[in-house]
DNA sequence: ATGGTTATATAATATATGTTATATAGCAGT
DNA sequence: ACTGCTATATAACATATATTATATAACCAT
């Protein structure tokens, strides 16, 4: 048999660039195999359909976007930074964070699930010690930061980008101070 | 000439109706045509092409939203019941919040932008008196709730709307009572 | 070297959308 | 009643997408 030119990976690579750099709504069939400069049977024999290819996209942006997240936490002022490399990724990575927090569902209930959902519980223990405050102080100040974080990044990703680092720096510092100064 | 059994009206009032009861991308001919059991030409007589009328059915849409808000904002306590309308707005017209807020963009390049945008400078003026506090200082607060409200909005709005009325009211409540309680 | 397996290409098919061309038929004015 | 204008219908055309069918050609085993 001959020797396979178009492998699994370059097309999910194709793909992920293509929602990345384009917008999801990019990720089409012809647009891979042209990236590629392959027909689209390569694509047909390791994706059933486009959805399943679609879905392993938005698993790769998933894991794209922790990535961002984590690589950009600081130990010290872990919440701060946590609101900071969010908005940031709505910033520098529209096209990933509108597919990611826009579009699909994820099926929340409640603010509670949204702390389950998002919320890195090693850090909140860690915070209630610095702060000398309860752990379900920090869970209302982590909950709150969490909601003003994201009315911040999607504007910044519907509203066109040009809202300044230092700007939204500063407006997510002033909202942490102002949900902490409230728990006391 | 023969009478017009179809107005231009009727045409936008059931592309409006599509928008807002099944969501914006089933604003398309064959449905508004079959909606409204004729062809496809009472459309093109009316409007030049499909862009237009969903710039059309997008201004509708804004005029609705303005309406839902006005009506639900309550002299004493004019940013707490704005924000509750805004959220109650994302949760119970979930599909026209999408096409407003979550898919065309609108430019703001600063949070003062937004306050220029949405801000009701009347209101502000009231406000300022009330608690005693320079208008400077209503702005902040207003910006801060502002970008928080979207925030739960936007939650409810992509998350599948399953938070009770309460439960976001007394989230709204909390912020508000953090912003202000920052500008002392 | 040859044949068979299979990776890939080419091309056909299906569906959804928008747009335009042609046909029909109802009403106003004479 | 006839003529002509025009609102609407029917149908053709164009494009974009996914999917499937058929053809080709490269490589391995013999």
């Amino acid at each position: 048999m001959p020797k396979q030119r178009i492998t699994k990976e370059m097309i999910l690579d194709v793909a992920f660039k293509l929602a990345r750099e384009k917008g999801g709504e990019h990720v089409v069939l012809k647009n891979i195999a042209a990236e590629i400069g392959c027909s689209v049977q390569p694509i047909y024999s390791y994706y059933d359909n486009m959805e399943t290819l679609k879905e392993t996209v938005f698993g790769a942006a998933m894991q794209f976007y922790n990535r961002f997240i984590y690589s950009r936490v600081d130990a010290d002022g872990i919440l701060e930074s946590m609101a900071r490399a969010n908005v940031a990724f709505a910033k520098y990575e529209t096209n990933l964070f509108k597919l990611l927090f826009l579009q699909k569902l994820n099926g929340l209930n409640s603010f509670d699930d949204i702390y389950e959902w998002m919320g890195d519980k090693q850090a909140a223990t860690q915070l209630a010690e610095k702060l000398s405050l309860t752990e379900n102080e920090i869970k209302e100040i982590y909950i709150m930061l969490i909601v003003f974080t994201h009315g911040v990044a999607t504007m910044i990703a519907t509203g066109g980008a040009n809202i300044s680092d230092e700007e939204s720096a500063s407006v997510l510092e002033k909202a942490y101070r102002a949900f902490v100064k409230a728990q006391t």
